[in-house]
DNA sequence: TCTTTATGGTTGCATAAACAACTATATGTC
DNA sequence: GACATATAGTTGTTTATGCAACCATAAAGA
């Protein structure tokens, strides 16, 4: 029943981080070597856009895990870069519909290789099986804590 | 020998760090629920100080896997809150070593109490042997990108 | 209908990260 | 010893996060 009796240390890398924050900064840097002029952060975004274009703000928080601010400013620099476009929903005058723009359908191809390029680079000697595993655990957690 | 194959979506919550963000929000919850006013960044040099008082900021650098500009401000704001001292190394004069103070040395119990709670918490139905496989992927994966 | 409450989004403020450029001191080489 | 190079740390700028407070609109209840 209980996690509470075995050896914590060591664990604490998993508080801070340390892998998915190297996974982060190998994809921007692999981002910047191909030209691609976005975040992750404005990836991340773009990715759930990709799968369902023109989806409101309240969507992509839950979808991307990040609070109302941080989509609001998110939407306003991919805005900027003219990535990303706020259409006001007329059902419900509340609701901005965030849509693509041609621009970032482009870039969709070529991030996701790069992305699966990174993610080749991070697992090199990690088993199938492992993986699986891992993933597993990393749900459960974001489900316990969520 | 190739993960290049396997299926990638659902993999790519690994990239944004929804398991690792979502440990951290609950800890920091939990400091602040307990009246402790740290962030978990500033905890987490912290945490290395209580392992070796006494080091380097690029010691620091190393260890809890930041670039030089974010100690220099991390053990800035804890200078602040004087939580740290920083002491110029008599061998070498570029060096800065960093000290807790007595009021740090004083949160340790408590924090690392807080923050085995929250890997308790993190870790609700997930056995022993799948957390030691999912540590031995996250290990992997920060040695292929570090 | 009028009032309360819930929902979607924005703004302000403090903290932190990434990157580049910089200063100061040490080390290595001729 | 002088000069080049490496190392330790700081500063500036842009982007992002977390939290609280706020505004506008919608939905629910009396």
């Amino acid at each position: 029943m209980s996690n509470n009796q075995f050896k914590k240390s060591e664990l604490y890398s998993f508080i801070t981080g340390k892998a998915s924050t190297a996974i982060a900064r190998r994809l921007q840097k692999n981002f910047k070597q191909a030209g691609l002029d976005i975040t992750i952060e404005q990836w991340s975004v773009l990715y759930h856009l990709w799968k369902e274009d023109g989806i409101s703000q309240q969507q992509l928080c839950e979808s991307t895990f990040r609070d109302k601010p941080s989509i609001t400013r998110l939407v306003d620099n991919l805005e900027k870069l003219k990535m990303v476009k706020r259409v006001p929903s007329k059902d419900d005058r509340r609701i901005n519909m965030i849509y693509l723009t041609p621009e970032a359908q482009n870039l969709q191809e070529q991030s996701m290789q790069l992305a699966n390029q990174t993610l080749n680079e991070a697992l090199v000697g990690v088993t199938h099986g492992q993986i699986e595993i891992a993933k597993e655990v990393l749900q459960q957690v974001y489900e316990n804590l969520k």
